[in-house]
DNA sequence: ACCTTAAGCGCG
DNA sequence: AAAGCGCGCTTAAGGT
């Protein structure tokens, strides 16, 4: 992620549509003046990247949003280094209080778009569908050179008067280059074996079944509630009529949810619980989410980075970042390739550590695992303990075993107690946080605002008090969280744009068929295939399967570096490489 | 017939 | 074993 200082050659390359669909190409040099406009075709788009890539300095490309120009790049074949992603851009620096004058950023609505929601691009329906629409957030972002050129130029502007420009290019950059990733991932695709996604459910469900029958196993556990029920008529999948048929029966629970009923003893307890998850299983990731997620081999989810208020990403169909880890080993590499797992240990409190500067807490966790350094160091007895007590810290929690443990966190770790204390402080009173690269959290709402003057009123009544304090704790917990959680997104898009570099970089094997390689850009070389928050899995030829974990491995300390230089804080990883992803 | 909301549970 | 944060997805129920 290290910026190129060439003065003569252009930094960005800006890259707009006209009216007809048509692209221009402006590059931008270090000092902000423009080179002159170059026009081409759509169909010339990939090569005119391609050959300004293969140079030595390759612009950071500027446009409206990585859905809407990387796909077809990829899809002939092209991959870039680095962009700059104006929606994901606008976003963030709209937010951010780094940003000292954040009007013109404001003023600009046509940049609150959704995230396109088909990589393919905007159809021509959306386009009409706005139109219609005057009003309201806009559902596609401007894709025009003077919008995008002008876009650009406020984000430079509010970026170079901010508190912490450093900072802020950290983060666009980091973002944009997770923009890149997600469309990535979603080209190359989850290398799936249907097979044996499907002898997982037969195992646990029975046979797939024709039509909207259950499968013979669920249907047999269901006769097994039913008869401990002494109910043949229950009902097992709407939860209020179970609700009622349960209390026919004596278990007088007053939800359906799986900790409530684990409380009562009663012979139906047992095989509904059964019963719910295998209904679960069938629902949420059966054969029908086969039929829709998987083809060729591969499941393509869709991700939408950014979509989570803390940085996170979220997901938009398919269920990236739900999947079952019992359906972990479906996902399984190509013959003659191998998947490489990584997960970091504890992301969270270490990067809180980090941000404090935390050191008793940073050596607790340095080299091994935080929870049974905790222990070790004997501020808890227990891993178990240790573990309530660190996310209790992170979380807000207030009652139960990890209220209770959460005080001896904040004798042994002071300072990274203080960094989360005080972050739910700023919250409490409806103020705003951000995270060590300047995402900063939202406002609370004007109801919750509201309620805060309704309570301070002469007039308010005890249950005024009760629910504004409620509510402010609430949000205190919010933003207590968001810092840490923030920024350990952060850090975890450090660690992709550093490795998606890295992987590139990476010979191709010659002894792969590019016929049998998995998609346009990918053939013959390691690539991410998985990405869940603090985790990646790289699909790898089997013989760079110890190359790119190493990559892996390097890209984590690198992306401990960028952020929190040289604090005494790792990033332990837990690497296999292996046939098939496993369930732990 | 359509849209929104809530419950429940999957993930970190 | 569950409470403290952040999500998405499916189904059923409730509203229009």
């Amino acid at each position: 992620m290290t910026e190129t200082t060439a003065t003569a050659a252009p930094r960005w390359c800006l890259l707009g549509r006209d009216g007809t669909g048509a692209v221009t190409a402006v590059d931008v040099r270090a000092d902000g003046t423009r080179g002159e406009s170059v026009g081409l075709a759509s169909e010339a788009l990939p090569d005119f990247v391609e050959e300004r890539e293969r140079g030595g300095s390759a612009p950071r490309w500027v446009w409206s949003d990585a859905p809407s120009w990387y796909p077809q790049l990829l899809a002939a074949g092209v991959r870039v280094k680095r962009c700059h992603d104006l929606r994901l851009g606008h976003a963030i620096l709209r937010q951010s209080e780094l940003v000292r004058d954040r009007g013109p950023l404001l003023a600009a609505h046509e940049w609150d778009a959704a995230p396109t929601a088909e990589p393919e691009g905007p159809s021509a329906d959306t386009a009409l569908f706005d139109l219609d629409e005057p009003s309201g957030p806009a559902s596609t972002v401007p894709h025009g050179t003077a919008s995008v050129s002008a876009e650009f130029d406020r984000q430079l502007e509010a970026i170079a008067a901010s508190t912490d420009p450093g900072r802020l290019r950290l983060l666009l950059a980091a973002e944009s280059a997770g923009a890149l990733v997600a469309v990535e991932l979603r080209a190359a695709g989850v290398p799936w074996d249907a097979a044996e996604h499907d002898r997982l459910l037969t195992e646990a469900l029975g046979p797939r079944p024709p039509g909207d029958f259950k499968p013979a196993k669920m249907q047999a556990v269901a006769d097994e509630v039913r008869a401990a029920l002494g109910d043949r008529e229950a009902s097992l999948d709407s939860p209020p009529r179970l609700l009622r048929a349960l209390r026919r029966a004596g278990i007088d629970a007053g939800s359906t949810s799986r900790w409530e009923l684990a409380e009562f003893e009663h012979p139906a307890i047992e095989p509904l619980l059964r019963y719910k998850k295998l209904s679960r299983l069938l629902n949420a990731n059966g054969w029908s989410w086969i039929d829709e997620w998987v083809h060729e081999g591969r499941y393509r989810p869709v991700y939408v980075p950014g979509g989570v208020v803390t940085g996170r990403w979220a997901s938009s169909g398919g269920g990236a970042l739900q999947l079952p880890r019992a359906l972990r080993p479906a996902l399984r590499a190509d013959p003659g390739w191998m998947l490489v797992s990584a997960d970091v240990a504890q992301l969270e409190p270490r990067v809180l550590a980090a941000m404090a500067g935390d050191r008793a807490m940073a050596a607790a966790g340095y080299g091994k695992d935080l929870y049974s350094g905790l222990m070790e160091s004997g501020i808890v007895a227990t891993r178990q303990e240790a573990k309530i007590a660190v996310l209790g810290a992170m979380y807000g929690s207030t009652t139960g075993d990890s209220g209770r443990l959460v005080p001896r966190l904040r004798q042994g770790f002071p300072a990274a107690m203080r960094l989360v204390d005080r972050a739910a402080e700023v919250g409490e009173q409806g103020g705003i946080v951000s995270t060590w690269l300047g995402r900063s959290s939202p406002a609370p709402s004007s109801e919750w605002a509201e309620l805060q003057s309704r309570a301070s009123l002469p007039g308010a009544t005890s249950r005024d008090e009760g629910a504004a304090r409620r509510a402010a704790r609430e949000f205190g917990r919010f933003t207590r969280n968001f810092v840490v959680q923030g920024t350990a997104a952060e850090w975890a898009l450090a660690w992709l744009a550093e490795l998606r570099l890295r992987l590139a970089a990476l010979p191709l094997d010659e002894r792969i068929d590019p016929a049998s390689a998995s998609g346009p850009a990918f053939e013959r070389r390691p690539h991410l295939v998985f990405f869940l928050h603090d985790e990646v899995i790289v699909h790898a030829p089997a013989s760079q399967a110890e190359t790119a974990a190493d990559a892996v491995r390097a890209s984590a300390e690198a992306a401990g570096r960028l952020l929190f230089g040289g604090a005494p804080v790792d990033f332990p990883l837990d690497v296999r490489i292996s046939e098939r992803a496993t369930k732990e």
